[in-house]
DNA sequence: CCGACAACCTGACGGC
DNA sequence: TGCCGTCAGGTTGTCG
């Protein structure tokens, strides 16, 4: 699902209708996703004023007056709807604000999660407290990446998706911003260059600031809150293009790497 | 530390 | 038209 430039796109869209607004009504209809809502999550939330929205790694945060943060996760096919003409199985948690507007989150395989957590404690939260540095912050660089990666055996992509290391890529962007890169999916991490950990630090950066700009890829069951489907899909370089040509000519590969699939060019990527 | 798998759950798609 | 196998953006745990 939604790796990182969906989420913040998610989150982009859901400020205007929550920010500064009072939760005049909270319905939970189903809560068994990946954990249990928070048995309290609606007299915690109820009435409750939103002061912020933000985002760490892939989690959505929606920080409230009353000193928590909920703190939502999209897992594979989760989203977040405007104002629903009528709510489906799959719409687990309605807020509604003052203004009469609605936000459903609907997640058909509930792999997602809704947490609340105390605001002064965000860091400390298990989920957060192993989390490497954001991609887009001040702290993922070419030096941090050597340190992290240093010693490492395991295929960089492996690394790449351990949210240790860097927090907040998932598959799609980890094929393309390696491929950005040119660097081969396999190669073990501890044997990368700097010269070509700063350029995977740039190609991560861009591919992630196109996709937000783009707000965020479509795939089947993601949409922006408002509807409209996200448009980065149109500049996959190698997601999802296996048997297509790659810019220089040669064949898109995929492979199986521990279950998920591994889109490349063995061309543009031999180191 | 590493790699491979499984589990969680539903829906979409292709092949027949 | 329908049935069945395969696959999907993530996370967490186990096992060897």
């Amino acid at each position: 699902m939604p790796e990182l430039p969906e989420v913040e796109t998610t989150v982009r869209g859901l400020a205007p209708v929550l920010e500064g607004r009072r939760l005049a009504r909270v319905g939970t209809r189903r809560a068994d996703l990946r954990r249990a809502f928070p048995p309290d999550l609606r007299q915690r939330l109820t009435g409750a004023r939103v002061t912020g929205l933000g985002r760490r790694a892939k989690y959505g945060l929606i920080a409230t007056d009353r000193g928590d943060t909920m703190v939502f996760h999209l897992g594979m096919s989760g989203r977040w709807r405007i104002d629903p003409a009528d709510l489906g199985p799959h719409d687990h948690l309605v807020l509604e604000t003052e203004e009469g507007r609605a936000l459903s989150l609907n997640d058909p395989r509930r792999f997602g999660s809704v947490d609340l957590v105390p605001t002064a404690r965000l860091e400390e939260w298990p989920p957060f407290a192993a989390l490497g540095p954001e991609p887009l912050g001040p702290g993922f660089t070419a030096d941090y990446l050597l340190a992290a990666l240093d010693g490492r055996a395991a295929p960089i992509k492996a690394l790449l998706l351990d949210q240790r290391i860097v927090a907040g890529l998932g598959n799609i962007y980890v094929c393309e911003a390696l491929h950005m890169a040119g660097i081969a999916p396999g190669r073990p991490a501890g044997r990368i260059s700097r010269p070509r950990l700063e350029r995977l630090v740039a190609a991560i950066r861009q591919v992630l600031l196109a996709a937000i700009e783009a707000g965020g890829s479509s795939l089947r069951d993601y949409a922006r809150p408002s509807g409209e489907l996200g448009y980065f899909s149109r500049q996959w370089r190698v997601y999802g293009r296996e048997g297509e040509s790659c810019h220089c000519g040669a064949p898109i590969r995929r492979r199986n790497d521990s279950g998920r699939s591994t889109f490349f060019c063995p061309r543009c990527q031999r180191l």
